[in-house]
DNA sequence: CAGATATACGTTATAGTATTACATAGCACA
DNA sequence: TGTGCTATGTAATACTATAACGTATATCTG
């Protein structure tokens, strides 16, 4: 199946894993240069290449950042402004209305992005 | 309703028409050069924001690009990947979907980012 | 009118994100 | 042994965006 990670790709799979939601990829790089040396961006973006490429990591392209996929099936990015939380939303009956409504224009998608921005429901129960 | 646009806003919007697709901060900060002499990137951002504001232009997120709103309510946008065409495809009952599939989690949300790559028509009916 | 505020813009510098190009090292295997 | 492949290192650069500060102009208002 997927080929197994390089070691790379498994220190920022690990990085990742161990943050509590997206990273840029210089904040990535920091990581990796605190504890291994030196290290340069192309080490990073390759590494994240690879991930994406594996269906394990994602870009948040509103983020400009990257996150863990957390679910077997894409999902709706949802993304909280006010505490900055990040989650993932399975929705596939809006991915197949999204494919339905895709097909009758004649486009044939092979990766969707959507990402909301908004508040969060522990945001909005709380104050503003 | 609407403030006036400024005169930078005017131009950015102007090149933005002109154009047949998206077009990046610095491809319209070199025109700008090349019309009027010395332009710096805020002119060009500061205009941008402007006009993004005004739901006259929108950042399409997945190519870093700037390009006219062409639908008075929001779409999905669907880029194609053969021959670089970006179209605004309407689907208001998918926007109504995601509306209540967030609000199923209790998510409020402000703003909406919806792009699909692929292949459109004209690529899929033809050759590779 | 003087002074206060607000908007738009200019200018310089810098921050932040991503890629190109080329070199090297190790492994697999004919 | 040598050939090719994958992963990595390394240096430089390209591309995208913002911060911080100054200036000009308009408008309001006492």
């Amino acid at each position: 199946m997927g080929t197994a990670l390089t070691p790379n790709e498994t220190e920022v799979l690990a990085l990742l894993r161990g943050a509590n939601g997206p990273m840029t990829a210089y904040q990535l790089l920091g990581r990796m240069q605190r504890k291994g040396g030196a290290v340069a961006p192309p080490t990073v973006y390759r590494a994240l290449k690879g991930l994406e490429e594996a269906g394990v990591v994602q870009r948040i392209e509103t983020l400009r950042a990257w996150a863990v996929v957390t679910s077997p099936v894409p999902g709706v990015v949802a993304i909280c402004d006010y505490c900055g939380s990040v989650r993932s939303v399975e929705a596939p009956s809006l991915f197949e209305s999204l494919h339905q409504r895709l097909a009758a224009e004649g486009f044939a998608e092979a990766r969707q992005t959507i990402e909301v921005h908004g508040r969060c429901g522990d945001c909005t129960g709380g104050r503003a």
